[in-house]
RNA sequence: GGUUCCUUAGCCAAGCUGGUAAGGCAACAGACUGCAACUCUGUGACCGCCGGUUCGAGUCCGGCAGGAACCUCCA
């Protein structure tokens, strides 16, 4: 039984999908205007594990993620170096599947844009409009939040006490300052035509538009960072109440953000971390590790010692892989498939309870060292050490860290045998040696 | 000002429906070792502060302090 924490309820949930062993997942992409900083890269392994734990359960995941391609920002930075909105759009969507892949992560199944799905959105806004629940002024189209009365429901906002504290500007054309664009006329950049006139279509809306288009009326799971859970998420699920009656998803499951050096990461304080060169310098595991360390629902802290606390447990777990390959290959011993159920099931148990990495890490803890007095026997019973290594390699693999398998080659074994010699002859200076190259292959 | 969420050993970090605090890093001691590394064993918490409920609270309630995210098109 997994357990989800579900923004709409506060509350820890008992997963129970809409189809039976399936689940529909959807997760809010980028704006492609810039490249994946770390904050980015987060909800990305977040939810690449809890789409593997859920396979590793026995589901069926169908995981969507869009791009959003038509945007200000984007509109901008085309003029900026005088090309086309889509040519900026391509370069960045290019360079977030890269860090998708680079990061280990299975790619969204479906990766739907904005601009193919123009016909669908105008047709969304004109419904909404159609139902009474939008409006149009001077080419603009409002959603009127007064319009459905579940608005708040996702982010717990009370619209009178938002009102009350209000820093909003007013602006005359909307009836309810809260009503947000649907539609927003332009004669800047890319635009579409629209019964409205020319213009292109607000950021609530494509999100709807992208999940009933692609994964039904009503999803299992909806993710993100938290700042998208006002108004963004909000947002989405009034336009679902009103067209279609329901919140859009069962689950509202939001990751919390990510910090550098204690501090918030912004271009102002100029602490921006891009996924890419964070990846370059710490590598795919220990990137994930790192991230994976801390419970998804509580802020991650980006530093010198967090990574390297990161880089010495991550290596204490995969050591003793490697010195199970090691002995077996020297030993010409092959390891079965088998694994150590009940630590595994043990594992499965922890991230079933709403992804408790941190609980999950102390059962990999717990079998490694296992595995590691297993390999410290006299007489090795490498059946009971296959286990063992199986079991932590499985449970990596939900985490997705890659464990590479180690081969002991001719030159590797005959290098060992010269050590164990120059040992028991008591040539030190050559026995040092020795260990020094082996050192060096990663193979002590 | 409002909404939501945090505050646990030097550091990182679990703790669901209350019963006397997981795990990791660092440190120290010991075992192993030719020496070392690795590994193993052992050593550490008045759970932000003040009240309340309870036989019993880190765990529920109230207050205070500190912090975070969000509060319209910026994700």
């Amino acid at each position: 039984m997994i357990k989800l924490y579900n923004t709409k309820t506060l509350k820890l949930e008992e997963f129970k999908p809409i189809k039976e062993d399936k689940v529909s997942m959807y997760v809010c992409g980028p704006t492609v205007y810039n490249y994946a900083h770390i904050g980015n890269a987060r909800p990305m392994i977040v939810f690449d594990v809890l789409k593997r734990l859920f396979e590793a359960e026995g589901y069926e995941v169908t995981y969507a993620s869009n791009f959003t391609d038509v945007d200000d920002k984007i509109i901008n930075k085309a003029e900026e170096e005088n090309t086309s909105e889509a040519v900026i759009a391509q370069r960045y969507i290019d360079a977030y599947q890269e860090v998708r892949r680079q990061l280990n992560t299975e790619l969204p199944d479906i990766t739907p844009r904005v601009t193919e799905t123009m016909d669908e959105i105008i047709a969304f806004i004109d419904d909404l409009v159609k139902s009474g629940h939008a409006y149009e002024v001077n080419g603009d189209v409002y959603f009127s939040i007064d319009s459905v009365d579940t608005y708040g429901e996702i982010s717990h906002q009370n619209m009178e006490m938002l009102e009350a504290g209000a820093r909003i500007e007013e602006n005359s054309q909307k009836k309810n300052p809260y009503d947000f664009a649907l539609w927003k006329k332009t004669d800047k950049g890319i635009k579409w035509d629209s019964p409205w006139g020319e213009g292109r279509p607000g950021w609530h809306t494509e999100c709807v538009v992208m999940i009933n288009n692609n994964l039904g009326e009503k999803i299992d799971i909806h993710g993100g960072g938290m700042d998208l859970r006002f108004p963004h998420h909000e947002n989405e699920a009034a336009q679902q109440e009103a067209l279609h009656h329901n919140s859009l998803a069962n689950y509202w499951v939001h990751n919390a953000m990510v910090n550098i050096d204690g501090d918030k990461m912004s271009k102002s304080l100029g602490n921006v971390l891009w996924a890419k060169d964070v990846i370059a310098q710490l590598g795919t595991n220990l990137t994930r590790w790192l991230v994976s360390s801390v419970h998804y629902r509580k802020e991650l802290n980006f530093s010198e010692e967090t990574i390297e606390t990161a880089r010495k447990e991550l290596e204490r777990v995969l050591l003793p892989l490697r010195q199970a390959d090691i002995k077996a290959g020297l030993n010409g011993v092959s390891y079965t498939d088998a694994y150590e159920e009940a630590s595994y099931r043990e594992f499965l148990d922890q991230l079933d309870d709403d992804m408790n990495t941190p609980n999950a890490y102390a059962v990999i803890f717990e079998t490694v060292k296992k595995l590691n007095g297993a390999l410290r026997t006299k007489e090795i019973n490498y059946e009971e050490v296959g286990k063992y290594r199986n079991a932590v390699e499985k449970m990596l693999k939900v985490l997705g860290i890659q464990v590479e398998k180690v081969e002991i080659s001719e030159e590797d074994r005959v290098l060992f045998e010269a050590w164990n010699k120059a040992k028991e002859e008591k040539n030190f200076d050559l026995a040092d040696s020795y260990r020094a190259t082996l050192s060096e292959k990663g193979l002590l």
